[in-house]
DNA sequence: GACCAGGCACATC
DNA sequence: GATGTGCATGGT
């Protein structure tokens, strides 16, 4: 089959439009949503966001001068505040010793070294990590999240027990080379998920059924 | 009043 | 190495 994954995100582009991601003003912004995102939905995310802008927070300097406390109360919207502004701070002090406190000196450093170097900072994850690396630096990283895994499973189009690295190997091998299509790619998996592929596990209406029935169509018709 | 949301670190086996 | 658990808000 001639590149089905170059063909999905084809599918998924003329079916819903571009998404505009990653809904941010700058490369900063993007790091502190990533962490204020984790296992969170994004309107929470964005009244925390909110609410560091109007205390003038959202710069580096701004978080690493704050207290864990100042902080955790107004990102309180997000959840996990607590945790989240120890997260924050330790992102941010990395950005300060590593980068001047500057998010676009990392497009300088090698993508493979800029990732094991965002993954040696307590919270930052895989998939924190990648989005950093595409939708703040520009490098060319899929992002995998919950939700790539629910939707390309569900559909048959990878493995269900793939690891994070196998799902992303695969969009990787599979793609150009191009951040902006990656960016909007990742994008649309969410999109697809939360229109389709949440609660009818026949993801009836979704544009995926022409490249495969649901898994649990498999079941009925066995 | 459950259940879910654009994870991650840590404990335990 | 796999599995379980705490972290917490706001919308459906």
């Amino acid at each position: 089959m001639p590149n089905t994954c170059k063909k999905i995100f084809e599918v998924l582009l003329s079916h819903f439009g571009p998404q505009h991601w990653w809904p941010a003003e700058t490369p900063f912004e993007v790091m502190v949503g990533a962490i204020l995102t984790q296992n969170t939905n994004w309107s929470n995310v964005e009244r925390a966001i909110s609410n560091l802008r109007q205390a003038r927070m959202l710069t580096p300097r701004a978080i690493d001068r704050a207290s864990r406390a100042e902080l955790a109360s107004l990102i309180r919207p997000a959840g996990y505040y607590n945790i989240k502004a120890g997260r924050l701070k330790n992102l941010v002090r990395w950005l300060c010793a590593e980068f001047a406190g500057r998010p676009e000196r990392m497009r300088n450093m090698d993508t493979a070294v800029l990732r094991e170097r965002l993954l040696s900072v307590k919270g930052v994850g895989p998939e924190t990590a990648d989005s950093i690396l595409l939708y703040a630096t520009g490098k060319t990283v899929f992002v995998v999240d919950s939700y790539t895994y629910r939707v390309f499973t569900r559909h048959g189009l990878i493995p269900a027990e793939s690891a994070y690295e196998d799902v992303q190997a695969y969009f990787e091998s599979n793609l150009p080379d191009d951040a902006a299509l990656f960016g909007e790619y990742h994008a649309l998996i969410v999109k697809t998920a939360k229109e389709f592929c949440r609660k009818d596990p026949r993801c009836e209406g979704c544009p995926l059924l022409q490249f495969g029935a649901p898994a649990l169509n498999g079941l009925l018709f066995s």
